[in-house]
DNA sequence: ATGGTGGTACCACCA
């Protein structure tokens, strides 16, 4: 079982990009963020002629989430219990035995701004919606645009990252609670090359500087974390012409056969 | 200092 997670920011910029990236690297199921369509404009059938189907919660111009699945969702929820929102930035869904939660965690902007308090709000949203899914599921995969950088050496310069946001320790801390459920960084399950990232501004050339940050996470419960065998950056799409900022990320789990 | 979106033909907002 392939999972895999990008933020494509725009599907309508990014649709070849994405169609490509599942013909070369054939995820089974693929968690998209920022795809910015409403969902009368997601193009299902663009997806169906590779073998695909599609889940998705889109609104205008900002957020959007999508799941592009080999198999088709069920259980699929948009929202997390008890909190209200107009932004689309979670999609729930079930594929076999295996429930997969695909976000796209509130930016925050700065610790000063009023969205660093709704990112705070979200996260602890999001923490009480995993612990139920861990007491109802016991293959869990939370994946997608966390926003945070969980540790220092997830940032290419930590210093000038030191309390801003993405990097600060509420930020981290929400991330750890969240951990502590029961839920495994899949790319910290082995051991990695330094100055891994996953999102690079366009600006000042920091691809190309490799001055980028790893926000982009897998989060697998405990059983199936046992059952991971490889986390990796895919910095490809990020090379071509016009690229999201972001690179997919995927994990394989060698699932026994009843699962996959 | 780049890029996507959407309202208006350059600019505001978001990342």
């Amino acid at each position: 079982m392939k999972i895999a997670t990008w933020n494509v920011n725009s599907l309508r910029v990014r649709l070849e990009h994405v169609r490509d990236w599942l013909t070369s690297a054939a995820p089974d199921v693929l968690g998209l963020q920022e795809t910015k369509l409403t969902d009368d404009k997601f193009p299902v059938r663009e997806f169906a002629e590779l073998g695909y189907h599609c889940a998705f919660s889109g609104q205008p111009t900002y957020n959007g989430v999508a799941l592009i699945s080999r198999e088709p969702a069920t259980e699929i929820v948009t929202d997390l219990s008890g909190y209200s929102d107009i932004q689309r930035r979670v999609l729930g869904a079930t594929f076999g035995d295996l429930r997969v939660l695909n976000l796209y965690v509130p930016n925050g902007q700065s610790v000063a701004s009023e969205k660093f308090e709704y990112k705070l709000e979200w996260l602890a949203a999001l923490t009480a919606q995993l612990r139920a899914d861990l007491a109802r599921y016991e293959h869990v995969v939370v994946m997608g645009d966390f926003n945070i950088a969980p540790e220092d050496r997830d940032v290419h310069d930590p210093a000038a990252w030191q309390d801003k946001v993405l990097c600060t320790p509420k930020e981290r801390a929400a991330l750890k609670r969240i951990e502590e459920l029961g839920l495994c960084d899949a790319f910290r399950l082995f051991t990695q090359a330094e100055n891994i990232f996953s999102w690079w501004d366009y600006r000042a050339a920091a691809f190309r500087r490799n001055r980028g940050r790893r926000i982009d996470l897998i989060l697998a419960s405990v059983a199936l974390s046992e059952a991971c065998t490889i986390c990796t950056v895919d910095t490809a799409p990020r090379r071509l012409e016009r690229p999201s900022d972001h690179a997919p990320v995927f994990a394989l789990f060698e699932l026994p056969p009843s699962l996959c």
